[in-house]
DNA sequence: CAATTTGAGTTCCCTCAGGGAACTCCGAAT
DNA sequence: ATTCGGAGTTCCCTGAGGGAACTCAAATTG
Protein backbone atom coordinates (compact mmCIF):
# COMPACT_ATOMS: atom_id res chain seq x y z
CA UNK A 1 0.00 0.00 0.00
CA UNK A 2 1.72 2.73 -1.08
CA UNK A 3 -0.70 6.18 -0.92
CA UNK A 4 -1.97 5.08 2.95
CA UNK A 5 -5.27 4.20 3.16
CA UNK A 6 -7.28 6.67 6.19
CA UNK A 7 -10.37 4.85 5.56
CA UNK A 8 -9.62 2.10 7.90
CA UNK A 9 -8.41 4.08 10.90
CA UNK A 10 -10.61 5.01 14.05
CA UNK A 11 -11.19 8.14 13.50
CA UNK A 12 -14.29 10.06 11.84
CA UNK A 13 -12.03 12.85 10.18
CA UNK A 14 -9.68 10.15 9.11
CA UNK A 15 -12.75 8.76 7.17
CA UNK A 16 -14.11 11.70 6.06
CA UNK A 17 -10.93 12.30 4.04
CA UNK A 18 -11.32 9.01 2.82
CA UNK A 19 -14.22 10.12 1.40
CA UNK A 20 -13.23 13.79 -0.24
CA UNK A 21 -9.65 13.94 0.88
CA UNK A 22 -8.30 13.30 -2.34
CA UNK A 23 -7.40 16.71 -4.11
CA UNK A 24 -10.06 18.48 -6.06
CA UNK A 25 -12.94 16.34 -4.37
CA UNK A 26 -13.98 18.94 -2.49
CA UNK A 27 -14.08 21.69 -5.04
CA UNK A 28 -16.12 19.37 -7.45
CA UNK A 29 -18.58 19.05 -4.63
CA UNK A 30 -18.42 22.88 -4.59
CA UNK A 31 -18.69 23.29 -8.34
CA UNK A 32 -21.83 20.38 -8.40
CA UNK A 33 -23.03 22.39 -5.51
CA UNK A 34 -23.11 25.82 -7.28
CA UNK A 35 -24.41 23.87 -10.19
CA UNK A 36 -21.83 23.11 -12.28
CA UNK A 37 -23.05 19.46 -13.49
CA UNK A 38 -21.59 18.06 -16.29
CA UNK A 39 -18.18 16.43 -17.17
CA UNK A 40 -17.11 18.82 -19.78
CA UNK A 41 -18.11 21.66 -17.71
CA UNK A 42 -16.46 20.60 -14.60
CA UNK A 43 -13.60 19.71 -16.57
CA UNK A 44 -13.20 23.72 -17.91
CA UNK A 45 -14.23 24.95 -14.94
CA UNK A 46 -11.48 23.38 -12.75
CA UNK A 47 -8.71 22.67 -15.28
CA UNK A 48 -8.27 19.45 -14.10
CA UNK A 49 -6.70 16.65 -16.18
CA UNK A 50 -9.86 14.64 -17.37
CA UNK A 51 -8.42 11.21 -15.89
CA UNK A 52 -8.53 12.36 -12.27
CA UNK A 53 -12.07 14.40 -12.81
CA UNK A 54 -13.42 10.65 -14.07
CA UNK A 55 -11.58 8.76 -11.32
CA UNK A 56 -12.80 11.23 -8.75
CA UNK A 57 -16.47 11.22 -9.73
CA UNK A 58 -16.40 7.25 -9.80
CA UNK A 59 -15.19 7.55 -6.42
CA UNK A 60 -17.94 10.30 -5.08
CA UNK A 61 -20.82 8.14 -6.58
CA UNK A 62 -19.23 4.62 -5.02
CA UNK A 63 -19.74 6.69 -1.99
CA UNK A 64 -23.26 7.96 -2.54
CA UNK A 65 -22.10 11.45 -2.35
CA UNK A 66 -23.19 12.13 -5.54
CA UNK A 67 -25.71 10.99 -8.08
CA UNK A 68 -25.40 10.13 -11.72
CA UNK A 69 -28.88 11.30 -13.04
CA UNK A 70 -29.70 10.83 -16.67
CA UNK A 71 -30.89 14.10 -18.75
CA UNK A 72 -31.32 12.60 -22.32
CA UNK A 73 -32.23 9.62 -23.98
CA UNK A 74 -28.59 9.17 -25.01
CA UNK A 75 -26.25 8.35 -22.29
CA UNK A 76 -25.94 11.74 -21.11
CA UNK A 77 -25.88 12.56 -17.16
CA UNK A 78 -25.43 15.23 -14.71
CA UNK A 79 -23.99 14.78 -11.16
CA UNK A 80 -26.58 15.69 -8.24
CA UNK A 81 -25.45 16.25 -4.42
CA UNK A 82 -27.22 13.48 -2.65
CA UNK A 83 -27.98 13.89 0.99
CA UNK A 84 -25.15 13.15 2.11
CA UNK A 85 -23.31 14.89 -0.23
CA UNK A 86 -25.68 18.09 0.24
CA UNK A 87 -24.26 17.59 3.95
CA UNK A 88 -21.09 17.55 2.93
CA UNK A 89 -21.43 21.43 1.33
CA UNK A 90 -22.22 22.41 5.11
CA UNK A 91 -18.11 21.40 5.55
CA UNK A 92 -17.23 23.34 2.72
CA UNK A 93 -19.20 26.61 4.06
CA UNK A 94 -17.27 26.36 7.27
CA UNK A 95 -14.25 25.76 5.03
CA UNK A 96 -14.74 28.75 3.27
CA UNK A 97 -16.04 30.70 6.22
CA UNK A 98 -12.11 30.24 7.44
CA UNK A 99 -10.49 31.03 4.10
CA UNK A 100 -12.63 34.06 3.87
CA UNK A 101 -11.31 35.17 7.65
CA UNK A 102 -7.97 34.23 7.32
CA UNK A 103 -6.47 34.04 3.49
CA UNK A 104 -8.81 36.28 1.69
CA UNK A 105 -6.60 39.69 2.45
CA UNK A 106 -7.69 43.09 1.15
CA UNK A 107 -10.02 41.53 -1.71
CA UNK A 108 -12.75 40.31 0.66
CA UNK A 109 -14.24 37.39 0.00
CA UNK A 110 -14.71 36.10 -3.51
CA UNK A 111 -18.21 34.61 -2.60
CA UNK A 112 -21.16 35.95 -0.36
CA UNK A 113 -23.63 33.88 1.05
CA UNK A 114 -27.37 35.11 1.78
CA UNK A 115 -29.26 33.22 4.29
CA UNK A 116 -33.03 32.59 2.88
CA UNK A 117 -34.46 32.48 6.12
CA UNK A 118 -33.37 35.95 7.03
CA UNK A 119 -32.05 37.22 3.98
CA UNK A 120 -28.55 38.92 4.97
CA UNK A 121 -25.42 38.21 3.71
CA UNK A 122 -23.88 36.33 6.53
CA UNK A 123 -21.65 33.39 7.41
CA UNK A 124 -21.73 29.81 9.86
CA UNK A 125 -21.61 30.55 13.26
CA UNK A 126 -20.71 27.13 15.09
CA UNK A 127 -23.44 25.83 18.32
CA UNK A 128 -23.75 23.33 20.30
CA UNK A 129 -26.41 21.22 19.38
CA UNK A 130 -27.65 20.67 22.74
CA UNK A 131 -27.68 24.06 24.47
CA UNK A 132 -27.12 26.57 21.80
CA UNK A 133 -24.25 27.80 22.61
CA UNK A 134 -20.92 28.53 20.82
CA UNK A 135 -18.95 25.50 20.81
CA UNK A 136 -15.35 25.79 19.72
CA UNK A 137 -11.88 23.29 19.34
CA UNK A 138 -11.62 24.75 22.36
CA UNK A 139 -14.72 24.33 24.43
CA UNK A 140 -14.68 20.77 24.31
CA UNK A 141 -13.06 17.90 25.55
CA UNK A 142 -12.65 14.50 23.36
CA UNK A 143 -13.79 11.28 25.46
CA UNK A 144 -13.18 7.54 23.57
CA UNK A 145 -16.93 6.77 22.19
CA UNK A 146 -18.50 3.38 21.26
CA UNK A 147 -16.45 2.87 17.91
CA UNK A 148 -12.96 3.63 19.48
CA UNK A 149 -10.00 1.18 18.60
CA UNK A 150 -9.43 -1.30 21.22
CA UNK B 1 3.65 23.08 -12.53
CA UNK B 2 2.65 19.10 -11.88
CA UNK B 3 0.37 19.66 -9.13
CA UNK B 4 -2.26 22.01 -9.35
CA UNK B 5 -1.66 25.18 -6.82
CA UNK B 6 -4.72 25.57 -5.62
CA UNK B 7 -3.87 29.07 -3.32
CA UNK B 8 -3.99 31.21 -6.15
CA UNK B 9 -7.85 30.72 -7.39
CA UNK B 10 -10.32 33.21 -6.34
CA UNK B 11 -12.27 30.27 -4.39
CA UNK B 12 -12.00 30.37 0.09
CA UNK B 13 -12.37 26.87 -0.20
CA UNK B 14 -9.19 26.20 -2.83
CA UNK B 15 -7.31 28.46 -0.60
CA UNK B 16 -8.11 26.73 2.82
CA UNK B 17 -6.93 23.56 0.50
CA UNK B 18 -3.56 24.96 -0.64
CA UNK B 19 -3.18 25.21 3.42
CA UNK B 20 -4.65 21.77 4.60
CA UNK B 21 -5.63 19.87 1.54
CA UNK B 22 -2.41 17.91 1.35
CA UNK B 23 -2.31 14.55 2.54
CA UNK B 24 -1.54 14.09 6.14
CA UNK B 25 -2.37 17.67 7.08
CA UNK B 26 -5.67 17.53 8.92
CA UNK B 27 -4.77 14.31 10.48
CA UNK B 28 -1.39 16.62 12.04
CA UNK B 29 -3.66 18.91 13.15
CA UNK B 30 -6.03 16.77 15.07
CA UNK B 31 -3.32 14.80 16.92
CA UNK B 32 -1.69 18.18 17.66
CA UNK B 33 -5.00 19.55 19.48
CA UNK B 34 -5.05 16.33 21.06
CA UNK B 35 -2.17 16.83 22.93
CA UNK B 36 0.74 14.91 20.50
CA UNK B 37 2.80 17.70 19.51
CA UNK B 38 6.61 16.16 19.15
CA UNK B 39 8.16 14.98 16.25
CA UNK B 40 8.81 11.43 17.38
CA UNK B 41 5.15 11.39 19.20
CA UNK B 42 3.12 12.44 15.43
CA UNK B 43 5.21 10.10 13.63
CA UNK B 44 4.94 7.13 15.50
CA UNK B 45 0.90 7.91 16.24
CA UNK B 46 0.03 8.42 12.53
CA UNK B 47 2.64 6.49 10.78
CA UNK B 48 3.03 9.00 8.51
CA UNK B 49 6.62 9.08 6.59
CA UNK B 50 9.24 11.35 8.55
CA UNK B 51 10.10 13.21 5.47
CA UNK B 52 6.51 14.36 4.72
CA UNK B 53 5.69 14.86 8.36
CA UNK B 54 8.91 17.21 7.80
CA UNK B 55 7.66 18.75 4.93
CA UNK B 56 3.66 19.25 6.53
CA UNK B 57 4.93 21.01 9.52
CA UNK B 58 7.08 23.72 7.83
CA UNK B 59 4.06 23.96 5.39
CA UNK B 60 1.62 24.47 8.50
CA UNK B 61 4.23 26.38 10.55
CA UNK B 62 4.96 28.22 7.53
CA UNK B 63 1.29 29.56 7.15
CA UNK B 64 0.99 30.35 10.86
CA UNK B 65 -1.09 27.42 11.95
CA UNK B 66 1.14 26.04 13.69
CA UNK B 67 3.55 27.56 16.10
CA UNK B 68 7.04 25.96 17.11
CA UNK B 69 8.12 26.16 20.74
CA UNK B 70 11.43 25.43 22.45
CA UNK B 71 10.22 23.00 25.75
CA UNK B 72 14.07 22.66 26.41
CA UNK B 73 17.66 24.46 25.87
CA UNK B 74 18.93 21.94 23.84
CA UNK B 75 16.97 22.48 20.06
CA UNK B 76 13.80 20.65 21.53
CA UNK B 77 10.40 21.96 20.57
CA UNK B 78 6.50 21.64 20.20
CA UNK B 79 4.42 22.00 17.73
CA UNK B 80 1.42 24.39 19.28
CA UNK B 81 -1.94 25.62 17.89
CA UNK B 82 -1.72 29.49 16.60
CA UNK B 83 -5.45 31.18 16.98
CA UNK B 84 -5.71 30.62 12.99
CA UNK B 85 -4.46 26.68 13.70
CA UNK B 86 -7.60 26.90 16.84
CA UNK B 87 -10.11 28.09 13.89
CA UNK B 88 -9.26 25.17 11.64
CA UNK B 89 -9.92 22.49 14.44
CA UNK B 90 -13.61 23.96 13.76
CA UNK B 91 -13.52 22.15 10.66
CA UNK B 92 -12.34 19.56 12.12
CA UNK B 93 -15.04 18.95 14.26
CA UNK B 94 -17.73 19.44 11.84
CA UNK B 95 -15.68 16.71 8.96
CA UNK B 96 -16.07 14.34 12.50
CA UNK B 97 -19.64 15.46 12.58
CA UNK B 98 -20.18 14.07 9.20
CA UNK B 99 -17.73 11.44 9.22
CA UNK B 100 -19.30 10.23 12.90
CA UNK B 101 -23.03 10.65 10.70
CA UNK B 102 -22.62 8.77 7.46
CA UNK B 103 -19.64 6.77 8.08
CA UNK B 104 -19.41 5.39 11.74
CA UNK B 105 -21.67 2.30 11.17
CA UNK B 106 -22.72 0.15 14.09
CA UNK B 107 -20.03 0.38 16.40
CA UNK B 108 -20.81 4.32 16.69
CA UNK B 109 -18.37 7.42 16.57
CA UNK B 110 -14.82 6.49 18.04
CA UNK B 111 -14.39 9.79 19.77
CA UNK B 112 -17.15 12.09 21.39
CA UNK B 113 -17.02 15.56 22.31
CA UNK B 114 -18.19 16.87 25.65
CA UNK B 115 -18.98 20.94 25.55
CA UNK B 116 -17.95 22.79 28.48
CA UNK B 117 -20.89 25.32 28.86
CA UNK B 118 -23.14 22.69 29.43
CA UNK B 119 -21.33 19.44 30.36
CA UNK B 120 -22.99 17.22 27.89
CA UNK B 121 -22.05 15.05 24.96
CA UNK B 122 -22.68 16.69 21.78
CA UNK B 123 -21.88 17.91 17.94
CA UNK B 124 -21.73 21.08 16.27
CA UNK B 125 -24.45 22.51 14.21
CA UNK B 126 -24.48 25.39 11.55
CA UNK B 127 -26.83 28.70 12.57
CA UNK B 128 -26.58 31.51 11.02
CA UNK B 129 -24.22 34.07 12.60
CA UNK B 130 -26.74 36.82 11.57
CA UNK B 131 -30.18 35.71 12.45
CA UNK B 132 -28.91 32.52 14.87
CA UNK B 133 -31.21 30.32 12.80
CA UNK B 134 -30.07 26.47 10.90
CA UNK B 135 -27.86 27.59 8.09
CA UNK B 136 -26.91 25.00 5.65
CA UNK B 137 -26.23 24.26 2.21
CA UNK B 138 -29.52 24.19 0.55
CA UNK B 139 -30.08 27.51 2.78
CA UNK B 140 -28.58 29.92 0.93
CA UNK B 141 -27.56 31.71 -1.83
CA UNK B 142 -24.23 32.27 -3.63
CA UNK B 143 -23.40 35.69 -4.67
CA UNK B 144 -19.89 37.16 -5.82
CA UNK B 145 -18.05 38.73 -3.30
CA UNK B 146 -15.64 42.28 -3.35
CA UNK B 147 -12.73 39.50 -4.16
CA UNK B 148 -14.20 37.81 -6.54
CA UNK B 149 -12.45 37.20 -9.99
CA UNK B 150 -12.51 39.34 -12.73
C1' DC C 1 -26.36 9.36 -46.76
C1' DA C 2 -21.63 11.02 -45.34
C1' DA C 3 -19.42 14.17 -42.38
C1' DT C 4 -19.24 16.68 -38.26
C1' DT C 5 -20.29 17.70 -33.56
C1' DT C 6 -20.83 16.72 -28.69
C1' DG C 7 -20.78 14.56 -24.16
C1' DA C 8 -18.24 11.50 -21.60
C1' DG C 9 -14.73 9.00 -20.99
C1' DT C 10 -9.89 6.11 -22.12
C1' DT C 11 -5.23 5.56 -23.08
C1' DC C 12 -0.35 6.79 -23.10
C1' DC C 13 3.68 8.81 -21.55
C1' DC C 14 6.28 11.56 -18.23
C1' DT C 15 7.36 13.73 -14.00
C1' DC C 16 7.17 14.33 -9.32
C1' DA C 17 5.25 13.39 -4.57
C1' DG C 18 4.79 9.81 -0.97
C1' DG C 19 6.57 5.48 1.47
C1' DG C 20 10.30 3.09 3.76
C1' DA C 21 14.44 2.71 5.76
C1' DA C 22 18.86 4.10 6.81
C1' DC C 23 21.87 7.98 7.99
C1' DT C 24 23.18 12.53 10.32
C1' DC C 25 23.61 16.07 13.93
C1' DC C 26 23.94 17.70 18.47
C1' DG C 27 23.56 18.56 23.28
C1' DA C 28 22.85 15.59 27.66
C1' DA C 29 23.40 11.87 30.54
C1' DT C 30 26.27 7.85 32.10
C1' DA D 1 34.53 8.71 25.75
C1' DT D 2 30.44 6.61 24.61
C1' DT D 3 25.63 6.22 24.30
C1' DC D 4 21.03 8.17 23.78
C1' DG D 5 17.13 10.50 21.99
C1' DG D 6 14.77 14.11 19.51
C1' DA D 7 14.44 15.96 15.10
C1' DG D 8 15.31 15.88 10.82
C1' DT D 9 17.84 14.40 5.92
C1' DT D 10 18.96 11.55 2.22
C1' DC D 11 18.19 7.84 -1.10
C1' DC D 12 15.78 4.87 -3.93
C1' DC D 13 11.42 3.08 -5.82
C1' DT D 14 6.63 3.07 -7.02
C1' DG D 15 2.47 5.07 -8.35
C1' DA D 16 -0.64 9.12 -8.76
C1' DG D 17 -1.51 13.48 -11.26
C1' DG D 18 -0.93 16.42 -15.64
C1' DG D 19 -1.42 16.90 -20.62
C1' DA D 20 -2.80 15.68 -24.81
C1' DA D 21 -4.51 12.67 -28.08
C1' DC D 22 -7.79 8.96 -29.07
C1' DT D 23 -12.46 6.45 -28.81
C1' DC D 24 -17.41 5.74 -29.11
C1' DA D 25 -22.18 6.41 -29.83
C1' DA D 26 -26.08 9.44 -30.82
C1' DA D 27 -27.68 13.46 -33.07
C1' DT D 28 -27.40 17.19 -36.23
C1' DT D 29 -25.94 19.33 -40.62
C1' DG D 30 -25.31 19.69 -45.59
Amino acid sequence: MQRTDFGKLACSIARTLDVIGEPWSPLILRDVWAGVRRFDQLQADLGISRKVLTERLNHLVDHGVLERRPYDQRPRHEYHLTQKGAELVDLLMVMAGWGDRWLAGEAGPPVLYRHHACGEISGVDLRCAHCGRPMHAGDVDLLPGPGAAV
